[in-house]
DNA sequence: GGGACGCATTGACAACCATCGATACTCCTG
DNA sequence: CAGGAGTATCGATGGTTGTCAATGCGTCCC
């Protein structure tokens, strides 16, 4: 398993120049993470958590999956950089990482 | 063959309110068709395109691959709207919908 | 320490997807 | 109209992925 984990800028904005095949890899990488239903709304509870992050056990229920269901979206969400999740306890808290969105905001355009 | 096409606005930004299942389903179709490091390649280059538009037989070197397999491709970036094609001829012109990318950007993340 | 709780991992299965060769379709040109 | 060029579709195939039940591994509490 190749938990690389490259949170931030993986490449030049589509709009600027011609994407190179490894850029591409990458990027799509990121996207194929947020290609999945119940990671969108795992990631969307955990962007719109008032604490911040939110434990493991209050994201099995909103999405009605099972707990190891939930677990390997939680992972693949981990990998891609997208979210963080820290050990408390018996308990894991996860968060969203707002500059790895931001990342993948620029790639998909110019901020113009 | 069903060229849907909604181009725009699919749902409200991540970061806002807690993703409904429906609207999570629609914005992992739209991220599902950036999943894949060829069409990547394929919007970046009609997105740097000079005139706006490029001819699907230019289209196919640039990604070493079959023709086909571009055709696919292309076919997936269209009907999630990101792309559209105009015949001209014998040759199919295609561009990418700016306005289909800046409304993912402002699902990715508040505006702020 | 023993048990219970919380999360991750494994194994299995069905569904989906990227890819290509072959082929059909569309339109232009002579 | 016949031929050919440019795209799209079809069928097959190997690889990937989402899902769950069962199980393993830490961690806390009595």
């Amino acid at each position: 398993m190749v938990v690389n984990a490259s949170p931030l800028a993986c490449c030049a904005p589509l709009r600027a120049v011609e994407l190179s095949p490894g850029d591409a890899e990458a990027l799509a990488d990121q996207f194929a993470a947020l290609a999945d239903p119940v990671r969108l709304r795992l990631l969307s509870l955990l962007a719109t958590a008032d604490a911040g992050s939110v434990c493991a056990c209050d994201l099995v229920e909103p999405v009605s999956k099972s707990q190891p269901t939930v677990s390997h979206h939680l992972k693949v969400l981990t990998e891609a950089g997208l979210v963080t999740g820290e050990r408390r306890g018996r308990n894991v808290w996860y968060a969203a990482v707002p500059a790895a969105l931001e990342a993948l905001r620029e790639a998909l355009g110019p901020s113009r």
